[in-house]
Parts: structure tokens; sequence; C-alpha cells
DNA sequence: CGGAATCCTTCACGATACTG
DNA sequence: CAGTATCGTGAAGGATTCCG
């Protein structure tokens, strides 16, 4: 993610879609570390800094604000600036926010119920490896 | 993603969920940049290698063997090898798998479909700045 | 055909320090 | 409070070569 996103060509879609803004590159927003996590923790209404920064836990205040300008630039939060001393900034998602934070979390949930699943995939992979190295010695 | 996905803690999910394999490290396996082009082109039925080397525009020798091993370490993937001469490897989708790839679809669904809303949302974003930085000169 | 091994470049991300 | 600026690093990913 980030201002230089690797611009790659089209990818055989569908129909020779001439890819304007090809989908990989709204894909690789998304694929951001942090951008799941800030949009959830925006999806419960308006924030301000420091409160992303305190409910998301382990990020630090680079990325809260590098993710935030990247979310801002593609139209998907606000910024709202309220000089004041100290000053205020809020952080909103827009509609077109809100509308992504739905699969986004239908993806998190998925993640969250079967975790379980992937982990006793891991284990099974494992020692499938582990059977295939005695073979070899 | 790749064998050493960082590991970072619980961050504050919901209730004090001990996180034997957190969300993060799923949604981190996910955000791959080619995982969901794989995961598309496998969910039209199985493939052999190289059919998915040719229908996975731009994509590398190199990733798709080590976004298919990921997959299959992670328990989205089967893999299975006929030793023939040529040899011949097909890659299917599990059952996980293929629930995996119902909420990837709505992404990428939403991408390609609101790919336009964020392309001008990016040119509102750059007038903007434009202006600003007309009012600091 | 289906990889593995190697080299190399870029950059995402973290840590730290400073500022209006 | 809400950032910007800078530096350093691991790791993702590409290109190339070699192999059973």
């Amino acid at each position: 993610m980030h201002h230089s996103v690797t611009h790659w060509e089209p990818s055989n879609s569908s129909e020779c879609d001439r890819a304007i803004l090809p989908v990989s590159e709204v894909l690789a927003q998304i694929a951001g570390k942090w951008t799941i996590f800030v949009i959830r923790a925006l999806s419960g209404g308006p924030r301000r800094f420091s409160e992303l920064k305190r409910e998301i836990d382990g990020i630090s205040q680079k990325m809260l604000t590098s993710t935030l300008r990247d979310l801002e630039k593609n139209g998907f939060v606000t910024r709202t600036i309220t000089p004041s001393i100290p000053p205020r900034v809020d952080y909103e998602l827009t509609d077109m926010g809100r509308e992504l934070h739905e699969p986004l979390l239908a993806i998190g949930n998925w993640a969250q119920v079967n975790r379980h699943r992937v982990e006793k995939a891991r284990e099974r992979f494992a020692e499938r490896e582990a059977k295939e190295r005695e073979l070899v010695w």
C-alpha cells in the first residue's frame, strides 16, 4: 500500500475490462497490515487520532497516520480538523467506507471463527513434512 | 505472508480472546499479493501448475509456488502429484478453501464495482492537496 | 513439467526525535 | 494533541539459472 502501489497490468479478469483503476490496487489498499483494524475501529463511529491509537493495539503513530492518509486518499475516511488548542482531529468512515466495512467484516468473522481449523491444518502439514524427511534420511 | 508471518500480539479484539492463532495471521495470509487471484483461479475447479501460471497474468513462477505452498500449509488447497513423465501436479480447493472463497469473492466484486468511485476520490484528494499548496506558496 | 536455489531490489513498517 | 522527518531493517517479490 501507500503512495506507490505496484501498478501491474490488467490481469486477465473478465471481459477485456480496460482496468482504469485495477481491482488489484483496491485490494492492495485493503491488504495493508493495519487497514482492516482501522476500519473496524472507525465502524463504531467517529474517532480522534489518539483514540484510534489507543484502541488499535500495537499500531505505531507513524503507521496510524499513514494508514489514515491512504484511507482518506481513497475516499474511505474523512478527516475533520478542529483548530483549537490543543488541536483536535476527527476521523470518520464515509458511506463508501461503511460499504467496504461489510465484506471486510465478513472476512474478519470468518477468520475469527475458523482460526482453529487453520491451526489444525498447519499441524497436519508439519506432520506430513516430518514424515517425508524420515523417508529421505 | 510466507513462513515468517509477523507474530504480533492479540490486538484487543473481543473478550480476552486468548489468541491461539491470532485472527491477524489468517488475515495476513489472505493479504498476500497473489492469494486472492490464485483462489479465484482455483474456484473454477482443479488446475495444474502450468494452467494456473497461464491464467494468472503477471505472476512469477516463484510466487505461484510460494503462494500455493502457503495455501496448502493453511489447509485451503490440496496438492496431488501424479508421477508420470513429464510429472503432473494438480491443485484443488479444499472445503475450507471454498468457504473462504465466498467472502473473498465479495471483496473482489466490491473492488471491481467500486473502482471508479475510488478513482474519483483520489482525483478529488489530489485537487485538495493542490489547493493547499497554492495557499502555502 | 514443476519446481528449488540464488541473487538482488524495493519498500512496508518500526523506533526515535522533533514541532506547531 | 496530532502530527512530520529521518533512519534502519526484514522481508516480499522479481529475474535468472539449474534440476529430476
